[in-house]
RNA sequence: CGGGGUGUAGCGCAGUCCGGUAGCGCGCGUCGUUCGGGACGACGAGGUCGUGGGUUCAAAUCCCGCCACCCCGACCA
């Protein structure tokens, strides 16, 4: 087969780029690090925003929208948040062009200046919360649970599809509470969240653990985050959940009334995924052929594709083809029939696999002559042969399997690159290797955390929830520790 | 911002050293033969050579300036 991929052993990097183009998800645009999301990239990232939609609302959210501009001084208001973001924003400071006097195309009319610059939000707490502020009173008013779907723009060096763009869509939710108690579990609630559809939609094993100081969100108390292993060994922090505390109230003076009429800040939490999940799928299951999607989450499950000489044959096919599809729609399979003459079919195969379709179906004259199909599995390349009309119910359990296959592929992968290190130069020789998790004791001191990642590049990526306690001793520093915490090297 | 590189047809590139008709592969269009793992033939369309200046009879090619993009680092969902 003609290689249209680079092998991820010669460059992952260039293996990425390469699927995320070939495979028609996205294409890097004219605008420096804003991508173009193509109809194909864009279904998948439709189906990943509606299960977690469908899943927002199970837990008792409701979508709003606030604007895509925020005053400038909205930053100032709340200290840590202001650093976090302040290098990577876009501003806008005039609202008009005009014709260029000496005739060389437009310029920004400099009349048109903003009195107040507006920022092109970066994340919208500050805009939210100063709309909360209109909203709460009294404790009647609480919680408020709201999710945005929208764009965010962060002015980053070095952008990369999906991963790392300046542009890039998610959705943020923004919770308000009346205890600390309540925006503590709403934090949880939602981290678990995250990690239940990364493990069930996306079929991607992650942890959950807690930020450190060093690596927590602008502005939080506590981030929490799912962080999965990528194919390269380096770790893709994929969702994030933020327990604000009264940090925001307390900058836009949200304050309400408890039941004893007693005033109060009002506790927060905000939490998000975005677009960059696009790049933790392709990155946790595809191979050198192409993309490798998830059943459930893969804009077509099946494709049948027919093998045939003459317009004879392919009515023939067509007209079985047309009832399987039919009886797979019917139990919600979503199936295209790719009659197209202009491709043949060894083309529509590797099209397909490149695509990342889970399921393949070939139907030539041999198999009208016996009444059956062609069944191929995308994750394992496996073709079997399968009486027409055992199809339906095969297609419905063979989907199931490739879903928990890939899953169970990256588990073990995950499993196989998670070491429990104890001694510093192992660790060192390590990630200049092979990479991957490791999971070692640590001091509890930014001093530690910094000095390894200078060293090693790898950074704590998280303190997993489930991490045992255990006494030992601090992987650089010697100093006592009582938990091990997650270290990689991170995107 | 530091280091490296590249701008020539939709895409990938050669041509630049040594100035002289702008080329190759893929893709695209028409027609025909094909069709169980990326088919083949014939004909055809398509380029201000990133940009501004300079040298020259003559510049993709030499000289000077500018711009853009890519890769490696610091930043990051």
């Amino acid at each position: 087969m003609a290689k249209v991929l680079t092998c991820r052993k010669e460059d992952y990097a260039q293996w990425y780029n390469d699927l995320v183009i070939k495979a028609d998800m996205a294409e890097n645009s004219v605008v420096r690090g804003c991508m173009i999301i193509k109809p194909y990239g864009y279904a998948i990232w439709e189906k990943i925003q509606s299960e977690l939609d469908k899943m927002f609302k199970a837990t008792g959210h409701s979508n709003a929208y606030f604007p895509l501009f925020i005053p400038k001084s909205f930053f100032s208001k709340e200290a840590n948040h202001v650093e976090g973001f302040a290098k990577e924003c876009a501003v806008v400071t005039h609202y008009r062009l005009k014709n260029d006097p000496e005739g060389k195309g437009v310029i920004v009319d400099p009349e048109a200046k903003l009195e107040e610059e507006l920022i092109i939000r970066p994340t919208s707490e500050t805009i939210i919360w100063n709309t909360y502020k209109n909203w709460i009173q009294s404790y009647r008013d609480l919680p408020i649970l709201i999710n945005q779907w929208a764009n965010v723009v962060r002015w980053e060096m070095r952008p990369r599809l999906f991963l790392r763009t300046t542009e890039f869509l998610w959705q943020e939710g923004h919770t308000a509470h009346a205890t600390r108690e309540e925006a503590v579990d709403e934090t949880l609630k939602m981290v678990d969240l995250y990690a239940r559809f990364a493990e069930e939609f996306m079929a991607m094993p992650v942890i959950k653990g807690t930020k450190t100081e060093f690596e927590r969100f602008a502005g939080a108390i506590d981030t929490y985050a799912i962080e999965a292993l990528m194919q390269d060994g380096k770790a893709l922090q994929s969702g994030t959940s933020h327990f604000l505390g009264q940090n925001f109230a307390r900058a836009f003076d949200v304050k309400f009334l408890d039941k004893t009429g007693k005033l109060d800040l009002v506790w927060a939490t905000s939490w998000g995924v975005s677009t960059r999940l696009m790049g933790a799928l392709i990155m946790a299951h595809s191979d050198d052929n192409g993309l490798i999607l998830p059943p459930r989450l893969a804009p077509i499950q099946v494709v049948i594709v027919p093998i045939y000489k003459g317009s004879g044959q392919l009515k023939d096919i067509g007209n079985t083809a047309r009832k399987i599809r039919k009886d797979l729609e019917y139990r919600n399979i979503s199936v295209k029939y790719d009659d197209r003459d202009i491709y043949k079919p060894g083309w529509k195969f590797a099209e397909y696999e490149l695509k990342g379709v889970p399921v393949r179906i070939a139907i030539g004259p041999r198999d009208i002559e016996n009444l059956t199909v062609e069944v191929a599995r995308r994750d394992t390349l496996e073709k079997v042969t399968i009486p027409q009309d055992k199809i339906t119910d095969h297609i419905q359990n063979l989907l199931t399997e490739i879903q928990e296959n890939i899953y169970n592929r990256a588990l073990n992968f995950r499993e196989k690159n998670t070491h429990y290190i104890n001694d510093y130069e192992e660790f060192k020789d390590l990630m200049e290797k092979n990479g991957g998790f490791v999971l070692a004791h640590w001091d509890g001191t930014s001093e530690t955390e910094l000095k390894i990642k200078d060293e090693t590049k790898a950074t704590i990526r998280c303190i997993p929830l489930d991490s045992p306690e255990e006494e030992g001793k601090c992987i650089y520093s010697g100093k006592p520790s009582k938990k091990r915490v997650l270290f990689a090297k991170a995107y």
